[in-house]
DNA sequence: TTGCGCGTGCGCTATCCCGT
DNA sequence: ACGGGATAGCGCACGCGCAA
């Protein structure tokens, strides 16, 4: 097997700080970091990801030390700037993948909205001055997403246990618990409503059967 | 159908080359 | 000589083919 796009190894500087929290919630969600980055580059516009502060490398004083183990030069410390090394397709600037990291740490945090003008860029236009501009493209971006990571509608409708599982997203013979049926049923509903952007009538409508199907199986 | 071996791709870590 | 960036190498996961 062979691929067409061989894939780059970047150095990313960073303070430590910075790679432990990224590091972090790398590990928190079992992906590693270029997973991360890739995540961000799917969702976010590269406008957005563009106008995100950059971390910035790390202060004069923020090294680590590495005892190399092993070679001709074992038992030697090497001092270096803290970093973090990722894989992915070549192309990408080494401040625009902090940056896209700075936005999976700020989305971790709750910061859920990202907002498209910094404090250096440009005065916004009177009427626009502190409201976040719905850019377009994101719309698309999302809508497709949406639509890719959904579950199918059943062409004969939810009308068995594995049928609503698998509309909610559990795995086949799954016995979710009240709050965590619950707690799906609610996110999902959020997405398929018709009254949101991403809604869909005939996935909401299988939703409900869904959980009408699974709360008589917990009674 | 299952188990095994082989090949390939990828992530992570450590090392080494080269510019300053 | 030092230190940053590039990459080699190791180990793991997965797909595929084949035999039992």
């Amino acid at each position: 097997m062979t691929q067409d796009i061989k894939k780059h190894s970047y150095t990313i500087p960073c303070a430590s700080t910075f790679r432990d929290a990224v590091m972090d919630l790398a590990a928190k969600r079992r992906v590693n970091v270029g997973d991360l980055a890739r995540s961000v580059l799917l969702v976010v516009p590269q406008s957005v990801i563009d106008e995100f502060p950059d971390p910035g490398e790390p202060d004069q004083h923020d090294r680590e030390t590495v005892i190399l183990k092993s070679g001709t030069a074992k038992g030697r410390p090497w001092r270096r700037k803290p970093r973090l090394q990722v894989r992915m397709a070549p192309g990408f600037e080494v401040e625009f993948m902090r940056r896209a990291l700075a936005i999976a740490l700020a989305l971790d945090h709750g910061e859920t909205r990202v907002l498209l003008h910094s404090e250096e860029a440009p005065p916004a236009p009177p009427e626009a001055t502190g409201r976040e501009v719905v850019d377009p493209e994101e719309i698309v971006r999302l809508r497709t997403i949406v639509s890719v990571l959904s579950f199918d509608p059943l062409n004969d409708g939810v009308r068995s246990r594995e049928d609503a599982l698998y509309v909610l997203g559990f795995p086949p013979g799954r016995i979710p618990d009240g709050e965590t049926l619950r707690a799906r049923f609610r996110m999902l509903a959020t997405i398929h409503h018709p009254d949101s952007p991403h809604g869909d009538h005939r996935r909401m409508s299988q939703l409900n059967s869904a959980m009408d199907i699974l709360k008589r199986g917990a009674a």
